[in-house]
DNA sequence: GTTTGACTTCGAGCGCGCTCGAAGGAGCAC
DNA sequence: GTGCTCCTTCGAGCGCGCTCGAAGTCAAAC
């Protein structure tokens, strides 16, 4: 047994492609082969994988991630740098929040302009 | 006098590379011009650009807003579609902020992990 | 033993939203 | 008149994040 590729894009919502895309540019490290050269992902592989579309989600580029995955490679001693990443990451999304809340505001208004041109 | 395409993109945020593109492709309506060509734009068209950039920056697609330009052109008769279409954008915006928000307390969680495990 | 199907690598292509640069024109300063 | 700056049109190019397809391997099903 051994979680597929198939499995693996199932549980992160990737596509196969683009998990072996992640995997090409060092966002994911390295995954195991199976004999037959197939991947065979672990359990720790997949929280990761599922942690990197948070961080997508959330709007972090690509290449961030990819310094970010670097860092965890490099073990505990980066573990500080790595906290200030997310940290400033959570700020962005903080703002980016405010912005859409915001603008959510605005489109209430827009929408309510159409409602009293309609009645009147 | 009259609103330069400087002007313009100062007060909408949008280089004046794009408030061309934008005319090109039918989000603005043809600007007018002056007698040596160059284009005056007039205080609702700065109101209409600001609103536009309202509608990207909470993601809609350039062809979404496209259409709704079109609808806008076509006048009053549209306006219950055009009603609908932001009613739609608005719903979209909200699942957005929520998963932001959802996205956000993961980012905390991790944050605290980082916390506890250097106190350790 | 052959077909089916999921996997592999590799490099090219794509869709979106701009972004830029070339080539030329008008207007003003000196 | 010679710069200089800012504008014009037009079409090409770019950066990001995938996405796809070709060509080949391997395992299990029939």
């Amino acid at each position: 047994m051994g979680i597929t590729i198939q499995e693996a894009s199932r549980t992160s919502g990737l596509s196969a492609h683009t998990l072996r895309y992640y995997e090409r540019i060092g966002l994911i490290h390295q995954v195991d082969r199976s004999v037959s050269g197939h991947r065979v992902y672990t359990e720790p592989d997949l929280d990761w994988l599922v942690f990197l579309t948070r961080l997508r989600s959330t709007g972090m580029p690509i290449a961030d991630m990819c310094h970010y995955a670097e860092l965890r490679r490099r073990g505990p001693e980066t573990s500080a740098e790595r906290r200030r990443i997310l940290a400033a990451h959570r700020e962005r999304v903080r703002e980016r929040i405010a912005r859409l809340t915001e603008d959510l505001g605005v489109l209430d208004m827009k929408i309510e302009m159409y409602d009293t041109k309609e009645r009147s």
